[in-house]
DNA sequence: GACACGTGAACAAGGCTCAGTTCATCGAGG
DNA sequence: CCTCGATGAACTGAGCCTTGTTCACGTGTC
């Protein structure tokens, strides 16, 4: 699916004409130019998190003809998909179907509060229960807490590149 | 930044109340989703793609207790930067700024045209330019030029797989 | 409609991201 | 305001993605 008919279907989505499902679009992708740019992370909760991460200089190489090339240090778009999204991609949560707008909000309320969410709810604490009762009952969950608690004081070479971000 | 940051932005950038600017981002979002869990493929030009991504059935490792679990064969959503997204990331290009949709459309046509479009098209074309005189100058372009075309005839058991998407 | 630019494919190797788990904090939605 | 769920940090090793280049086709904007 390209632009022209993503705005078709978020026009459907909104009840609205083109032109402003591509007013929409733009301003949203626009947005989050501006974020990113900025260097701050824009993190749409459940979707996933926009983010500006930093390459050093290094030597890659043109895999055609194997020449080594330097790649000087740069700034790249990164994109880490949320809960939600991989929920729903993976097929472990489904989404609400909508049509168009002026079904959308009465579908959209009365979807998403029973059926969808009651489902995968079900499913998900099961999970969590379980392994909670399995590590609060034996005593060396005590011991992988306390092995824990010092290695998050250690100094990790890594945290601090990653906490600029 | 977080949602409701982003959406106070965005009311600002399409000139509206926040209800609408969140309706619009909501949609923006659900139909990225939707064209995402159908399997299919959603190019934005210039933003970026999303796309869902299968993953083969792995070992994998808890890394804190280096405890192999087995992780099923799924699917995951995944974004690729588009060309326009990593130029402005990495300051290769500059992004129009507006402020509010009165602003919005007087601001964005002329600054699009003209100061923006001219400074980094004067750039990137100066690169291509040079790039083809010396590969359309030795004979080795040629060479290089045969021994691709029967490489793309050649059957390539990754091409299937990218091409379902 | 026209033009400019973006995208994808192919290539090899290196760098980057993520899998599970736990816990604390934060954010979103009702 | 409250509740529930998402997020991030830390851990190791394996798998995935990207780097440049060229060319042809497709897309988007004016």
């Amino acid at each position: 699916m390209n632009k022209a008919q993503f705005i078709e279907a978020l026009a459907a989505r909104l009840g609205s004409d083109k032109k402003t499902a591509t007013t929409s679009l733009d301003a949203v992708l626009d947005e989050i130019y501006a974020v990113v740019v900025k260097g701050e992370k824009l993190t749409l909760t459940g979707f996933g998190a926009f983010e500006k991460r930093d390459r050093a200089a290094r030597i890659a190489r043109n895999p055609a003809t194997g020449a080594s090339v330097r790649v000087k240090k740069t700034s790249v778009p990164a994109f880490r998909a949320g809960a939600e999204f991989k929920a729903i991609t993976s097929g472990a949560k489904k989404i609400a179907k909508v049509p168009a707008k002026k079904a959308a909000p009465a579908a959209k309320a009365s979807a998403a509060k029973a059926p969808a969410a009651k489902a995968p709810v079900a499913k998900a604490p099961a999970k969590r229960v379980s392994a909670r009762s399995v590590a609060a009952k034996p005593a060396p969950a005590a011991k992988a807490r306390a092995a824990k608690a010092p290695a998050k004081k250690a100094p990790v070479k890594r945290a601090p590149a990653k906490r600029a971000g």
